[in-house]
DNA sequence: CACTCGTGGCT
DNA sequence: TAGCCAAGAGT
């Protein structure tokens, strides 16, 4: 089967397909926090926290934010180290940056006034076609669809597309396949009925496709073929990565530096780690020597090692596995030279951002009693 | 376009 | 266990 005219319903059947969708949404639709009215910035601080991050882990994290920055006004304004903190163990901490920007953008850019269409609210930070689409359905009821992977998923069964959902090109097949199929006075229902069916009945591990609301409209579950949809291609392995962890430790507490701008966990702060590919030598005791040299180069520091025993810890990203080594070390409270750092006293560890990997190194020295 | 960027849950 | 998956965007 190839991708051509894949949307072959008739008109009838596109509209008995929308009352069968939005007839069960508006007797089963999930009750969130965020959808309590249609405000924009409601709607777009959940979606940031929505992106590859399932509902059950945004729900607490939505309602503190909430709490704290209840305008957009009050986000543009806040200290970034607390967006950051209020993002905390959420993961991809570059949609919190620049979740702030757009804040940013919408009371300085905008004057206050929100951009109301998927292609203007694309200028925003952090909000492509599938946010941007969100939004706009949702808030500003512009029939135009929100193409997430439950989006995929539900239309990939629905029509059986073959068309690879990890190619970005594929992105326009289902733009086109779904734009004839949104009501024009239920956009914004209609991107959250999918959503909702694509996360019980349409779901990844669990469909249920003999019992959906759209079963008749199925031509995978009609052919018995719902396993086979979407077609994705798969993501390579974790590459690991090697650390020396260095928990350095003064009268003043322990010393975290902060990440730089750009890469992994930008901007929280870790123990100084030092990679053992950067590393000359191989056998530990000309290690230690290494990343003593290293580490006083870029901090100033002189370090008098302590002995904390062998401790590992491991910690896997989408493509990175770190291993890391912990080296326990002594040193006096001196002015830190280039390195971004500041020494942390224990009962202050919850007042900056720490990623979850830094919260097992924490759990390995067991310093997260007072977390 | 291919790659980067986190975390927790589930099998 | 290792792998896959989840309301993607930026470069």
């Amino acid at each position: 089967m190839t991708n051509n005219n894949l949307m072959d319903w008739p008109p009838e059947k596109v509209a008995a397909f929308q009352q069968a969708l939005l007839d069960w949404y508006d007797q089963h639709a999930r009750t969130l926090p965020w959808r309590q009215d249609h405000d924009p910035y409601h709607v777009m601080v959940s979606e940031l926290m929505l992106q590859q991050t399932q509902v059950q882990t945004v729900i607490p994290y939505y309602e503190r934010f909430m709490a704290q920055f209840p305008t957009v006004e009050a986000l543009a304004a806040a200290p970034e180290a607390a967006v950051l903190k209020a993002w905390e163990g959420l993961g991809y901490y570059s949609r919190a940056r620049r979740l702030q920007q757009a804040a940013q953008q919408i009371v300085n850019d905008y004057d206050g006034k929100w951009p109301r269409t998927s292609a203007e609210l694309q200028t925003l930070a952090g909000i492509g076609p599938y946010t941007a689409g969100a939004i706009a359905s949702i808030s500003f009821g512009e029939v135009v669809p929100a193409i997430d992977g439950n989006a995929f998923r539900v239309f990939a069964r629905l029509f059986k597309v073959d068309a690879d959902i990890a190619q970005p090109q594929t992105r326009q097949v289902f733009y086109d396949l779904i734009r004839p199929l949104i009501p024009k006075d239920r956009p914004g229902d209609f991107n959250q009925a999918v959503m909702d069916l694509g996360s019980s009945y349409m779901s990844a591990n669990h469909p249920d496709p003999e019992h959906s609301p759209v079963r008749d409209f199925d031509a995978s579950y009609r052919d018995g073929v719902v396993a086979d949809y979407p077609v994705k291609t798969k993501k390579p392995r974790p590459v690991v990565h090697r650390y020396f962890a260095l928990v350095v430790r003064s009268d003043a507490g322990y010393l975290f530096e902060q990440r730089p701008s750009t890469g992994m966990l930008a901007d929280l702060w870790m123990f100084p780690l030092i990679d053992m590919a950067d590393l000359e030598t191989t056998m530990m005791s000309d290690q230690l020597d290494e990343v003593s040299r290293i580490f006083t180069a870029s901090s100033g520091l002189a370090l008098t090692f302590a002995d904390l025993g062998v401790k590992q810890v491991q910690h896997t990203f989408t493509h990175q596995r770190w291993q890391m080594t912990l080296i326990g070390a002594d040193a006096k409270v001196e002015e830190l030279k280039f390195m971004p750092a500041r020494w942390v006293a224990t009962k202050d560890f919850g007042k900056i951002a720490l990623p979850t990997v830094q919260k097992k190194l924490n759990q390995a020295l067991g310093l997260d009693v007072l977390d």
